[in-house]
RNA sequence: GCCCCUGUGGCGGAAUUGGUAGACGCGCUGGAUUCAAAAUCCAGUUCCCGUACGGGAGUGGGAGUUCGAUUCUCCCCGGGGGCACCA
């Protein structure tokens, strides 16, 4: 029989709107049944989807499926994280206002991903540049502001003074600007920022908590939170006219023990002593200019060669006051960590190492390691950082490193100049942005009452429609009537704060919103209370940090603040790996698309060309798919020539899930000839298989045995990697399992075999309702060829028969040394004995045996014989 | 620079978490079918020696622990992510 081909294009349509006409994934608050939250990080509306979005989104949907036929109420929505600098961007390059521009992307990546066929709740998609969205931020953050999460300091940014605007690091390239070339300063703006320091030590303690978190996840957050014991030490300075008497130099050191190590003190370029100094010294404040010139990343800081200035100050050792150590401005010194201040330990910090070679101070190793001879023991080019005993440090010499920060500490704590202290890594998050397309700041500046919040009947506070991108800057700053106002209070002129948001604060509660999208309040108590916390989020690796962390903050605050329930966002965390790709960039430091380019060669002789003009193009590192890289793939040809059920089968086989994977699609045609494998066997199988309400047969034949625990035990496994979400391994299983049923299908003896015809419809059922969640197009249509009514999409999970799982023998391997020589098989639950003479009798085993003599056979049951000889 | 991850055939990867390395898929080679092609089916495919039987090597490199290491420990090398204003 020939049968028809699949034919994916009509199929897929079809099905899409059977679940859209009876709106089967739309959730409700459901008391009586257990509920399940999938969450994927929602897109920033880049115009058009990529393979990475299909990857996330695919495993997503997986997941979401998979749960509805576990029988759980399913919530699983989809937003826009609509804010953003690539919006104001394409403003400037073409004129388009940044919201048309991201409505239109909006609705072209909606359409692309309603051709993935997930099983979305549609109807509570919103954007996060709606109003009425934003303002339930801009209540929240009045909220934030009167309980004292929110205050206002002065804070650093990267300036363009050509262009005179604010850029983000990622526009600051080599210390420059990116549109305008001039080398970057740094200015002091007054910005809003929120405590997340206040939470520091419970979002760290917390992390414990989080086990359905990956550690790696864990342990970046823990880092970056940083929390250290340490020791604040004040350093006498030696009298110097620049300095008000009694001032003193305050360090914060986590290593007191190496402080007979010292050298020299290092002020930040911003610390307050360096200002001062540097308004009465030229130099230096041309130094300190030039630090700044690095920006503000603390990426481009460090990396920097390490260079100093030095002040001509001195301060004393806390133990010898006759010991004057030389205090230099360092470009290396954050301001934002500890006091802004150190002192270096050139043998036991790389960092002060370098500097110190460079400026030719003393290195004195002071802890040596236990091997070493203290004698001989130097430091040259590598900082010793490692464990052992203290030298070269007087009363310290012999003690333990932690012996010695503890004497360190209690003499300098009992003379009032030192003190213990915990600090934190973490700093208050900046949320001010001085940009156009963002959720603006619901403040009023006014001369007379200060500060004043907008009152909360008035938001939201809209972003105004016209504005123009034609000068560089804010445009709300430039807007001729927007930010002149009435103080809400006293009625007189004022001001509107014309910064917005950082979008980070859109996507630190969007999965509250989701349970009551309509909702006039910003959250609705009983759907929170419900729904979350999402039980399964799922998203790139990227974001373990900033996005998950300020998630974390922000729900603890609106908890604070009464507006949910809950302390943790996320319960369960996947981070799928990243899909990666080269990068292309023309001479003139254009990016170019995959699309564009050609490349020949390989190794050594691979080149690219454009493809429009034939010009040579430089083939860059491979990096995550990004709009700005424009390194993405585009899936809708791999859509439309193949359909999205063989596009989802593609992403999800092969590379387990959290590793980034470079794309390419070779191998694309293995995943559509499997559909058409699939649906082919399915159409011989329908001529053999039993009626759908035939009775289980008594007993089965051999064949239809074996059929049988090929099913179920497929099922076991493929449910076990859903549930792990390692897709890759249920691929691989479903592979095997269909070549089982091919194979049983065109076996004749097969058909006679008692109780076949139930076994084979069992095995197609069982298939077709495994490849569902992963194929849910393919898996309908098949579910509806079988003779099934109901739609697979609301059909329950299959049942697993335990005792087909289990085999009554058992076959392991016999090694000889560690090496494998042969196996043997055996009734399961056979002693040692029996297991031992079965693996000597071997051929192979008794053929080496003959001339060597057995030391030892270890023998693990149901696992290995290994002989010793 | 710092933190986190990662490395297995020609390629993507699997390995019950210390117990048969290479499942499954791609690619490739040979064959069947066909007027021909597509599609499909069958066989083979880590490398080296050998017609074969078989033997040896082998999980980025080096060392270590163990009867046994892809898996654990240490050092080194390559790749990716994050570094607070990309999202």
């Amino acid at each position: 029989m020939i049968s028809e081909r699949y034919n994916a294009r009509k199929c897929e349509l079809h099905w899409q709107s059977v679940w859209e006409q009876n709106s089967v994934f739309q959730a409700a608050e459901d008391p009586a049944k257990p509920k399940y939250y999938v969450l994927e990080m929602f897109p920033y509306p880049s115009g058009r989807i990529h393979m990475g979005h299909v990857r996330n989104y695919a495993m997503g949907d997986v997941v979401a499926r998979y749960k509805r036929a576990r029988g759980f109420n399913v919530l699983h929505p989809m937003g826009w994280d609509a804010f953003g600098m690539p919006a104001e961007n394409a403003a400037m390059e073409r004129g388009v206002h940044p919201g048309e521009w991201t409505y239109s992307n909006i609705d072209a990546m909606r359409t692309q991903l309603k051709h993935m066929g997930l099983s979305l709740d549609w109807s509570r998609e919103f954007a996060t540049c709606d109003p009425e969205y934003y303002r339930h931020e801009q209540a929240m953050f009045i909220d934030f502001l009167a309980m004292g999460l929110a205050y206002r300091k002065k804070s650093r940014v990267n300036w363009d003074p050509v262009d005179n605007t604010v850029l983000a690091n990622e526009q600051v390239i080599d210390g420059r600007g990116w549109r305008s070339g001039a080398p970057v300063e740094q200015r002091d703006l007054s910005q809003w920022f929120l405590k997340i320091t206040d939470y520091a030590e419970d979002l760290l303690e917390s992390l414990d908590g989080l086990e359905r978190w990956p550690e790696k996840v864990r342990a970046m957050q823990r880092n970056w939170i940083g929390k250290s014991r340490g020791l604040l030490v004040r350093f006498a300075f030696s009298p110097d006219k620049r300095l008000k008497s009694g001032q003193s130099l305050d360090v914060y050191t986590t290593r007191p023990d190496t402080l007979f190590g010292a050298s020299f003190c290092a002020l930040s370029p911003e610390h307050p002593i360096s200002k001062s100094l540097a308004a009465g010294n030229p130099d230096l404040a041309a130094f300190i200019r030039e630090c700044q010139q690095l920006g503000t990343s603390e990426e481009e800081i460090e990396k920097a060669e390490k260079r100093g200035f030095d002040t001509g100050l001195k301060v004393l050792h806390p133990f010898d006051s006759n010991w004057q150590l030389p205090v230099y401005v360092a470009n290396f010194i954050l301001m934002d960590y500890g006091t802004g201040a150190i002192f270096g330990c050139p043998a036991h910090d790389q960092r002060d190492l370098d500097f110190a070679n460079a400026y030719k101070l003393d290195v004195v190793p002071v802890v040596i390691p236990e091997d070493a001879d203290p004698a001989t023991f130097t430091i040259e080019n590598e900082a010793y950082t490692g464990p052992g005993k203290i030298a070269n440090s007087k009363f310290l010499d012999g003690l333990s490193v932690n012996e010695a920060m503890d004497v360190v500490a209690a003499k300098l704590e009992k003379r009032g100049t030192g003190e213990r202290q915990t600090h934190y890594r973490l700093r208050d998050w900046g949320v001010s942005r001085q940009r156009y397309w963002g959720c603006p700041i619901p403040i009023i500046y006014c001369e007379n009452c200060g500060t004043v919040p907008v009152p909360k009947a008035e938001l939201p506070v809209r972003l105004p429609k016209d504005v123009s991108f034609d000068k560089p800057g804010n445009p709300l700053e430039s807007h001729p009537d927007w930010k002149y106002v009435k103080c809400p209070q006293c009625g007189r002129d004022a001001l509107r704060e014309t910064d917005t948001f950082d979008t980070f604060i859109d996507s630190s509660w969007y999965f509250a919103r989701f349970c009551a999208p309509r909702s006039s309040n910003p959250t609705e108590t009983q759907a929170t209370d419900y729904w979350l916390p999402v039980d399964q989020y799922i998203g790139g690796i990227e974001h373990a940090i900033l996005h998950l962390l300020y998630s974390r903050f922000y729900t603890r605050a609106m908890h604070k603040t009464g507006h949910i329930n809950i302390d943790e966002p996320f319960g369960g965390l996947f981070t799928q790996g990243m899909v990666i790709h080269e990068t292309y960039r023309t001479p003139e430091g254009n990016w170019l698309t995959p699309d564009e380019v050609k490349i020949t060669g390989e190794g050594e002789t691979r080149s690219a060309i454009q493809i429009e003009t034939g010009q040579k193009i430089i083939i860059g590192p491979i990096e995550k798919m990004s709009k700005s890289r424009r390194n993405t793939v585009d899936p809708a040809r791999i859509i439309e020539h193949y359909g999205a059920d063989t596009a989802r089968w593609f992403m999800l086989s092969d590379s387990p899930p959290e590793r980034d994977i470079e794309w390419t699609d070779a191998g694309i045609e293995g995943s559509s000839r499997f559909v058409q494998r699939l649906w082919r066997t399915l159409q011989q199988g329908l001529l053999i298989i039993s009626p759908i309400a035939a009775p289980k047969p008594d007993r089965f034949g051999a064949e239809s045995n074996l059929l049988r625990k090929a099913t179920h035990r497929t099922l076991a496994a493929v449910s076990a990697d859903i549930e792990t979400l390692r897709f890759n391994r249920a691929v691989a299983r479903i592979y095997e399992f269909t070549n089982t049923i091919v194979a049983a299908v065109s076996t004749a003896d097969a058909h006679k075999d008692s109780g076949f015809a139930w076994a084979l419809r069992e095995a197609l059922q069982y298939l077709t309702c495994m490849i569902g969640p992963m194929m849910p197009h393919l898996g309908e249509e098949c579910w509806s060829a079988l003779g099934q009514e109901t739609l697979l999409a609301n059909a329950s999970w299959p049942q697993i028969e335990q005792d087909l799982l289990e085999d009554d023998t058992v076959t392991i391997a016999v090694q000889i040394n560690g090496k494998r020589r042969g196996e043997i098989t055996y009734p399961r639950g056979s002693s040692n004995d029996v297991i031992e003479s079965l693996a000597l009798k071997l051929d192979s085993v008794s053929r080496t045996l003959q001339s060597k003599e057995v030391r030892k056979i270890i023998i693990v049951p149901e696992r290995i014989v290994n002989v010793v000889i």
